[in-house]
DNA sequence: TCCCATAGGATTGGATCCATCTCCATGCTT
DNA sequence: AAGCATGGAGATGGATCCAATCCTATGGGA
């Protein structure tokens, strides 16, 4: 048996195990802000050592997900209005440069794959779902801008706003969704036109409605700070 | 004895420790971006075990100094001319938003030291010290930016492009001074009036034209990538 | 009755040891 | 002689055990 054995079930690093489920625990709401995540309760449930968990908590305070502090343990960060404000600020300053950077690199595959993708948000019901396909779509725009630290940085921005891009989006109803629609379809244009100005303005202004509206809901941050 | 005993030598977790020395490390240009960095000889040179050290690589990482392979160890990345010019850019939109939260909380103590530290920086002689004045200067003018979240990125920012900038000013000579200097000047000024408008204008001015006069020194790459 | 000091449990940080993986050099085969 | 398989050394990943720190509940004192 020369080759390695074409059955064995990719191990893949018990701290990147580890961290992919913490980090779908957070970003699905099952974890909320402000929670502890105590090292021994993860290391039971997921059954690994602490070891791998203390791993885990340091790449995923590197996403933004978690925060540690010394001696007291990790918690999920609480945000408080005008963070998150500043927060969709970043995002607009510099998830259009991510664009810029991918738009020339998009092949054919991934713009039918986020015209399917913009077809199945239309086709939307529940919240769970449509921010779901909202993230996977916006990423996706980005898969082609090589820079990781800028890739990295985006993806980080959006983590940390998850759970109250999904409390706004619960409240304010579907009334509005024609707006995002509307957007996406000039952005989906814009990429397909290769017109890198367009696209950042387009998305520039997506994100910037978006902070505006959630401003208007401070009831999302009730009792947090 | 009720109290702490004052004289206590703050031992400061050994891992932030361990993190502090690398960092110092690798802005210094002690180590260079491609180089290996080995679990065991750091443990074994700060008189630590590894395991604070893989947990300092992963802080490490989270700043951007460093990047981990699974099995195959850490390493100082090394950046392209493209990646570090689109850091520029990155820089030229964050850090304009930085100062603009920054102002409204800037002390006149600090405002103090900021045109100490210009004066500083023209009467610098060595390179060396000038990228410490310049770095110090710059941060300083963030301190008041309460947003963890944007504070940190722009620190990551500087980290990972320290290099190039130490290599970029030793090659670009000292007949330039007197730009930045002057541009320098202007954004102290206008952080002094608080206005936030004029300071990102001067501050996004003086990042792109750095930006622009490193894209002309493709030595500074030279065998990279 | 309220506040502070203290002791105990709970939790995190660190060290040592073992398993696994990678990389390189050696030697065999063709 | 060239190329590939194999074995060993070195380095990283993980588990267990021990030490240091933090939080809390209890009891004593003003």
């Amino acid at each position: 048996m020369t080759s390695p054995p074409t059955v064995e079930v990719v191990v893949a690093a018990a701290s990147q195990r580890v961290a992919d489920h913490l980090r779908a625990a957070i970003l699905g709401g099952v974890i909320g802000p402000g929670e502890r995540v105590r090292q021994e309760d993860v290391a039971h449930r997921l059954g690994a050592s602490r070891l791998p968990v203390r791993e885990a908590l340091r790449m995923l305070e590197a996403e933004g997900l978690i925060e540690n502090e010394t001696n007291k343990g990790a918690r999920v960060p609480r945000l408080g209005m005008h963070e998150v404000d500043v927060i969709y600020q970043m995002r607009e300053r510099l998830e259009p440069l991510a664009l810029s950077e991918s738009i020339p690199h998009l092949s054919d595959a991934i713009m039918a794959k986020l015209t399917q993708l913009q077809a199945e948000i239309e086709d939307h019901a529940d919240v769970g779902r449509f921010l779901e396909l909202d993230r996977e779509f916006h990423l996706l725009t980005y898969a082609g801008c090589d820079i990781e630290q800028l890739s990295a940085m985006v993806r980080r921005l959006w983590n940390s706003t998850q759970y109250y891009r999904r409390a706004f989006v619960a409240l304010s109803g579907p009334d509005r969704q024609w707006v995002i629609n509307a957007e996406h379809r000039l952005l989906l244009d814009a990429i397909a036109r290769r017109d890198t100005t367009d696209a950042e303005s387009y998305l520039r202004g997506h994100i910037r409605r978006t902070r505006i509206e959630l401003a208007r809901h401070p009831d999302v941050f009730l009792g947090l700070e």
